[in-house]
DNA sequence: TGCTGTGAAAGAATTCACAGCC
DNA sequence: GGCTGTGAATTCTTTCACAGCA
């Protein structure tokens, strides 16, 4: 059985977007903790350590169904596995990536993804001249439809040179893939049946620039 | 003079965080535009492309000052810098990078960034018995801050392997850098006046993950 | 008609206040 | 005391409805 229930009602739980990008963070944090030896974790060392507040860390905790105890806080074995659980492995840990770039290197050679219990399970390239990576196998995009099919993989990492991206984001369009990972950079348009989250270097600088200005403009 | 003040009161604009985020996608969409040679686009027509409202649109747009037209959408040309200098260039442009490994380099050739007017001055790397990339000068970490100072550098990029993250980040946190974009997928401490983005594929992932997840417990 | 701009309403997310437990 | 869990209050975002302009 899923366990994604509210604890009371035990109705499937709509987590909130915003709460769901905290999320890996606090699973981070746990993490550490394990690896310390450590057994408890509060709210409040969190948020400390995260910069937002210790409520803030309890609700979104408590979207996911975890239970901390007072006095002690939450207890960081059990509550590991629940967000892990909750954040990928499990159900979605295979993973395509399509790309074979320096950006598609730079995924590969990420110790957090396969730390975190995602794996990527087959390569693609949609140019049919790219330079032969030596140290990985990949295949031509055209197969990945199959591939999806066959596999029943569900999540798709889109890192293709931003000429290619048109492209291969079309392919993935038809492909049946539940979620993409686009890093492209470039605006893609997807189905909107589709899950996307996006993410560049570039955009976050841009934001990043954008907040220091903010904040300048308040603070001071 | 800044030029980031709401039209009609005069004040210098909070710009909400979420409108933050989606900037550098209208951005990019008013940056081909221009490519095309089009010269107005409307909201509408962005929010199909980009998938949500079209009043959104316009909204986060005038959010920063941007002033459209009736029945033709949004002037391309003007958009772009309005968009561009309020992101990043301008005030932001230069930017360092810590790190030398896959995924520095993956930043290196990320031709978004220059694109955006983001120019990466200097190269610095914490770990002394690093391999020497060939193609590009850097330089030990210690000497970062000096070079903060001596050149004003207000944005710097954190990209360095796991195992050196915190001893980067003390290092950033006391050099008086104003932004760092965190790529390391670890878990740091800033402090609270210095603005930080995080990203990381993993933390994409799972967030995608989760959204797969809650797309079907609500669709199906 | 076709689109922008805006004040008002609805909906989310965050924070507060306090009850409960060890 | 120290920390969690939760309903209520607040604040922030999004959406709606319509006025205005070319």
């Amino acid at each position: 059985m899923s366990p994604y229930y509210t604890q009371d009602t035990m109705e499937p739980l709509g987590v909130p977007l915003p709460t769901l990008r905290r999320l890996p963070l606090y699973l981070r944090l746990f993490e550490q903790k394990a690896e310390t030896g450590e057994e408890w974790l509060s709210s409040e060392a969190m948020a400390r350590e995260l910069g937002f507040g210790a409520i803030q860390v309890r609700k979104d905790l408590g979207a996911v169904g975890a239970l901390g105890s007072p006095k002690r806080g939450f207890p960081v074995g059990e509550t590991c596995r629940l967000l892990g659980s909750f954040l990928g492995a499990e159900d979605f840990s295979e993973t395509f990536l399509v790309g074979t770039g320096p950006l598609a290197r730079a995924v590969l050679s990420d110790e957090g993804l396969e730390k975190r219990g995602f794996r990527i399970v087959a390569i693609f390239e949609p140019d049919p001249r790219a330079p032969r990576p030596s140290d990985r196998k990949y295949q031509p995009l055209e197969r990945l439809p199959e591939l999806v099919k066959r596999m029943g993989t569900r999540l798709a990492i889109l890192a293709v040179e931003p000429c290619w991206a048109e492209a291969a984001a079309e392919v993935l369009a038809r492909s049946g893939v539940a979620g993409v990972l686009d890093l492209t950079g470039v605006t893609l348009a997807f189905p909107k049946e589709m899950a996307v989250v996006r993410e560049s270097f570039c955009a976050g600088l841009s934001t990043l620039a954008g907040n220091v200005r903010a904040k300048k403009a308040r603070g001071a």
